[in-house]
DNA sequence: AGCACGCCGACT
DNA sequence: GTCGGCGTGCTC
């Protein structure tokens, strides 16, 4: 016995951790802390867990306590993997509101907020025991796996099942465990592997003049070693350490004089660790003064930050928006803060970026989905250290380990790839990095040419301040932009396929004189709609302002966004012609139709069939910025970050699919897109052109473009909007219900439905077919929750949260997945 | 996410 | 009878 002092009676408490593991659960687990890692433990470590007979993961510890667990014994934590903690308390915060605003589970987070380096895998491996019974009674299979055992002491479970050639192989194991002659041992395997690169070093005795003189008198009869000795001697005079793989290069010594050296121990190997990442050259002076206009625009939003957090800068295009977040840049990170600099995915590869990178140096690190996980590890860690300050990322890079984020930079925020989709969490990364600035007590920039209505209602509405910057810079002058009805062309015989006149007059002249052309054709294009060929009449919803998707399997017009439904159309009601066409075509057919007619121009396409390599985006690019292809047809991609200086033509092949996309937000993307493609022509010296094929070509959208009229079109859209009660005057939640079987999906997701409508009243609409009605083998049925502002918006995700609890709770539902979607545009 | 367990239908 | 397929429940 021995007297405790009270902090070795705080040692020997029996710790509690509850966990996040990275799984789509619901709740979060408790384990208990063996005495031995008391002093390890620590929130914001990950630990090694075993979760369920098998499987081990790395789990995150998210509280710790000292009261045991009421209902159940907890298990064993393994190991606590970490030193220091991985994840921070900002951190955690933001991973809660994430969890609760879009209403997703915290293994969700988890899982997208680590790159997968840091989580780690676990490896069931079986191992023969070293004292094995006296009797050995085995079936075949259990004989077939014993004698692979003895020979090789280990195997996995993956080699059993290959080894057997059959999947169901946990009864053999499980026999041969209960038989005590093997024992599982389960191992966790940290999946990040730091380069290793081999340095050579001169042996320091020759550091000495004299022996250095011997030595070379020693070597001269063998010219190789020669050879690799005064590369060596050239290469270390700034570093003592050669890479081995430069050394090689440089003296052509080979590999034998230089191991015939090391084996001599006149030089030494040494494995360093090295980074991934591409080192950045010298960090060099990028000297430019912000123009009149740019120093007015940053005097505001220095002035918008006194009283607001978040800045809406409404630049358009060429207005040299970049030289002024790198100005924002600087100052933030003049006190040792933190940047955080959002670009849509597309854009990371991009000028902008080169720009940026060039102006900050090593300070930087870019963070998109391109990367592999060692090389996102390393980014992770160099925010961690502090080694970078300024962070370029696409949405996920909001879960960078951040410790004092001082600005936060939303580039092109209306771009729609800011929001998640699939899987959970399906968060919207600029919101979410109002939120994070929040938490951090930074500031926020959403910059666009073109804001969403939702940032620009924020401003108008003084949630938000507004700066407009409406001077292009370096005055580079606005592209010509024209109009061409394809519907009169079409009365006219004046088309050659899809193109109008116009078009291939324009794509001609610009050939003849050696320049560029773009051309976009939206992918959505290949959605089914009706549409008039006389008139471009296309069938459109009576309850919403969006066009009906024509749906084979029914042979009806629906409306996904409030059920509505009507049988299709033979004879046009707009002009009385039987002409009626299913439209839907891409990119591979216009680069076909066009090859056709300018058979002697090279072409490319951009689009994401095209692009699905790491590199391949970056060929096609760098192919049109050497002239190596003249014409490059593209969907969204094309009209995104990308400057040219030789295009002098960009044509929108059919402005018409844009806009009858069947969306509330279709007429507000169309403008976004069609100015973006405009500002994209002749960006230096010389005037471009902007040639725009349309049916409607007095389309209210298309004019706004034209006159650049942003405000119109906003003011129009709020119209619209608030007579259909759509966001920013509601939010708007998705509930997606799917099953396998078409009929249990149908009953399921009426019985949701009524369910939610009790509660909720008028605010449910559907269940809705939307536009894909099967994927995967999985039925979907979609119920929508419009929520107008002024309610308790908590309050509803919380009877959404539980009704949806008892729903699935229900015997005959207990297959059927259902999935929360919030704000889901 | 896996995996066990139970039930069913199909074949060496 | 054994194997594989699939639905359902559970993991601290």
């Amino acid at each position: 016995m021995q007297f405790a002092e009270p902090t070795d009676f705080a040692e020997r408490e029996t710790l509690f951790v509850e966990v996040i593991l990275p799984l789509s659960l619901a709740i979060n687990y408790t384990y208990r802390v063996p005495y031995e890692l008391n002093d390890r433990i620590a929130i914001g470590k990950r630990v090694v867990v075993q979760f369920g007979k098998h499987k081990m993961y790395t789990a995150l510890v998210k509280s710790i306590c000292t009261q045991p667990p009421e209902f159940y014994q907890a298990k064993y934590i393994i190991d606590v993997v970490d030193d220091i903690p991985v994840i921070n308390e900002k951190q955690f915060e933001f991973w809660d509101w994430i969890a609760s605003y879009y209403l997703c589970n915290e293994g969700d987070v988890m899982s997208a907020a680590l790159p997968t380096g840091l989580k780690l895998a676990s490896e069931t491996i079986l191992v023969i025991r070293e004292e094995l019974p006296e009797e050995l009674v085995l079936s075949e299979k259990e004989n077939l796996i014993f004698q692979v055992l003895q020979k090789q002491q280990r195997m996995s479970i993956d080699d059993v099942v290959e080894l057997l050639g059959q999947k169901t192989v946990y009864p053999i194991i499980n026999s041969l465990i209960a038989k005590e002659i093997i024992f599982v041992a389960e191992e966790v395997v940290e999946k990040y592997k730091p380069l290793l690169k081999s340095f050579i070093k001169l042996n320091p005795f020759y550091k000495d003049q004299e022996n250095l003189k011997q030595l070379f008198a020693i070597l001269e009869r063998a010219p190789k070693q020669l050879d690799a000795l005064l590369a060596y001697l050239k290469l270390s005079r700034t570093d003592q350490a050669v890479p081995r793989q430069l050394l090689l290069e440089e003296s052509a010594c080979g590999q034998a004089a230089l191991k015939a050296l090391l084996d001599k121990d006149i030089f030494s190997l040494e494995k360093r660790q090295v980074s991934r990442l591409n080192q950045m050259g010298d960090e060099f002076e990028v000297n430019f003064e912000l123009s009149p206009a740019q120093l007015h625009a940053f005097n505001e939003v220095q002035q918008g930050f006194e009283e607001k957090d978040v800045v809406l800068l409404h630049g358009i295009t060429a207005s040299g928006k970049t030289q002024l977040y790198i100005k924002l840049i600087e100052k933030a990170i003049a006190n040792g803060g933190q940047v955080l600099f959002l670009l849509p995915e597309i854009a990371l590869t991009t000028q902008i970026v080169e720009r940026i990178k060039q102006y900050f140096g090593d300070k930087i690190g870019v963070y998109h989905s391109k990367f592999n996980d060692n090389e996102r590890v390393e980014i992770w860690n160099k925010v961690v250290n502090g080694a970078y300050q300024v962070v370029l990322g696409a949405r996920s890079a909001v879960f960078l380990p951040f410790k004092e984020l001082k600005l936060i930079v939303v580039d092109e925020e209306h771009e729609a790839s800011y929001k998640q989709h699939e899987p959970a969490p399906r968060y919207q990364a600029r919101d979410a990095a109002v939120f994070l600035a929040h938490l951090h007590q930074a500031k926020v920039v959403l910059g666009s040419a073109t804001p969403s209505i939702e940032s620009f209602y924020n401003a108008q509405t003084d949630k938000y301040a507004l700066v407009t910057l409406n001077e292009r810079f370096g005055g580079v002058q606005l592209p010509l932009q024209q109009v061409v009805s394809i519907a009169e062309e079409t009365k006219r015989k004046k088309m050659t396929s899809y193109f109008t006149s116009v078009l291939i007059d324009d794509m001609a002249t610009a050939l003849e004189n050696k320049e560029q052309v773009i051309l976009f054709q939206n992918r959505r294009g290949y959605a089914t709609i009706l549409i008039c060929a006389t008139c471009g009449y296309a069938p459109k919803c009576v309850n919403c302002d969006v066009s009906l998707t024509y749906h084979k399997t029914s042979g009806k017009l629906h409306c996904h966004y409030c059920g509505y439904h009507q049988s299709s159309i033979n004879i046009c009601p707009a002009c009385g012609s039987v002409h009626i066409e299913q439209k839907g075509f891409g990119t591979e057919r216009i680069e076909e139709e066009l090859s056709l007619i300018f058979p002697e121009a090279k072409m490319a396409r951009l689009d994401l069939d095209s692009t699905r390599t790491k590199n391949s985006l970056q060929q096609i690019i760098s192919d049109f910025q050497d002239k190596k292809t003249q014409v490059l047809i593209g969907t969204q991609m094309v009209a995104k970050g990308l400057d040219f200086d030789n295009v002098s033509l960009i044509g929108v092949i059919n402005a018409d699919t844009l806009l009858n996309y069947p969306d509330f937000r279709a007429f507000e993307r169309s403008y976004q897109l069609l100015a973006q493609v405009a500002g994209r022509a002749g960006r230096r010296d010389k005037q471009g052109k902007v040639c725009i094929q349309a049916y409607d070509e007095s389309h209210r959208i298309i004019k706004q473009v034209m006159e650049n009229d942003y405000l119109q079109m906003y003011a129009d859209e709020m119209d619209e909007r608030k007579q259909f009660n759509y966001p920013p005057f509601t939010r708007l939640i998705f509930v997606n219900v799917k099953h396998k079987d078409a009929n249990v999906l149908q009953l399921a997701s009426n019985q949701l439905a009524s369910a939610l409508r009790q509660q909720l009243g008028s605010r449910i609409l559907g269940p809705e077919q939307p536009l894909v009605a099967r994927i995967r083998n999985y039925y979907i049925k979609q119920i929508i929750i419009k929520i107008e502002k002024v309610a308790p918006v908590q309050k509803v995700k919380t009877i959404l949260k539980d009704t949806i609890r008892d729903f699935n709770a229900q015997k005959d539902f207990k297959s059927v997945i259902t999935q929360i979607d919030v704000d889901p545009y």
